[in-house]
DNA sequence: TAAAAATAGATGTTTAAACATCTATTTAAT
DNA sequence: ATTAAATAGATGTTTAAACATCTATTTTTA
C-alpha cells in the first residue's frame, strides 16, 4: 500500500510534503511493528535503543549524558528511562569515581541475556519487514543523511 | 551531519539496520522541528494532522473514524484529540443525522484561519529543512513505499 | 583563588500516548 | 423478528513524553 491509500490523501502540495507524510507514517509503521515484537520481553522500544547502547560499550561503563548524546530520541528522559531498567535488574549505575557528578552506567548479564534472546527477533523485522534490497537500503539512508541537510 | 555521527556508532550490522535507525531518527528529528514551529500557535504535531484532514474535506463534515483513518499515527486517540481541538474552538462536532453513534465533525473558521498561518511556516520547512531535490523527495518516498512492503 | 558559568543528573508537573474496557447503536445472521 | 456480531465513540487507568526547575559538582575566567 502506498501513502496515498495508508493516510487517503490523493494529492500533496509537493513530493517534499508527501516525503515528509510518508516518512512520519514509515517512522509509526516500524515502531508498531517493534513495540509488538518487544511486549512479551517487557521493554519498550526506548529501552532497547538504551540496552544497545550499553551493549556497544560493554564492559565498558559509561554516563548517562553518553547515552543520551547516542540515543535515536534526543529528548529522551534518560534518569527516568534508567531508573526502570536497573529496576527489571537489566542495567547497573554506579557513581563514578572521578567526577562525583556523574555516573558509571553499564548493562548487566540480564540484560545481555535479553538482548539476545531479541537479536534474531530484530534481525527478522530488520530485513524480513524492511522489504529493500542492500542497495536500496543503502540509498534510503543516504537520502535520509542528505535530507537533514 | 551522517547517521554514524548523530547516533555516534560506527558501524551497523547489516544497511537494513542502518536504514531503520536512519529513519527513526529522521522522524524524531523532523518532529522536534514541527513541535518548534507549531509551539507559538498552540497545538501538537497530531492536532495539525487532524486539522489538516478537517480542511481537506471541509466544508464536508466527516465522521471520527474517518479521521483516524487518515491519520499519520494509526493509534490516535481521536476522541480526546478532538476534545482538546474543539476546546480551543478549532473544531467542531455534531451528531451525525444518519447514524446516532456517529459524529459529524467539520474545522471551524478559527481553524482555517490558523491552518492558514502555519501553511507558508510549515511550507518552508518542508522545502528548505528537508535538503532534497524534487526528484530525491520522489525516490524517498518511493523507496519508503516499497520498505513497507 | 573567588565568583561565575557550565555540566551531570534528579525530580516535579502537566499533557499525551498506550491499552483495555464500556455503552449505544446499527448491521447481519438465524 | 430476535439475537448475535460489528461498529462508533467515550472513558478509565497506567505509563511515558515534554518541559521546567533544582542541586551538586566541576570547569572557567577574571
Amino acid at each position: 500500500m502506498n501513502i496515498e491509500e495508508e493516510i487517503k490523501q490523493a494529492k500533496f502540495k509537493s513530493p517534499h510534503q508527501k516525503a515528509v507524510l510518508n516518512l512520519l507514517f514509515t517512522a509509526n509503521w516500524i515502531q508498531n511493528k517493534q513495540r509488538e515484537l518487544f511486549e512479551p520481553f517487557g521493554v519498550t522500544g526506548q529501552q532497547y535503543n538504551m540496552l544497545r547502547i550499553l551493549r556497544g560499550q560493554h564492559p565498558k561503563p559509561i554516563p548517562a549524558v553518553e547515552i543520551k548524546s547516542r540515543m535515536l530520541d534526543k529528548n529522551s528522559d534518560v534518569s527516568r528511562l534508567l531508573d526502570r531498567l536497573i529496576g527489571k535488574n537489566l542495567v547497573k549505575k554506579n557513581q563514578c569515581p572521578n567526577d562525583k557528578r556523574a555516573s558509571d552506567i553499564s548493562i548487566t548479564e540480564t540484560g545481555l541475556n535479553l538482548l539476545n534472546k531479541l537479536d534474531s527477533a530484530i534481525h527478522n523485522l530488520e530485513s524480513k519487514f524492511v522489504n529493500l534490497s542492500k542497495e536500496e537500503a543503502k540509498q534510503l539512508s543516504d537520502l535520509l543523511d542528505k535530507a537533514r541537510g
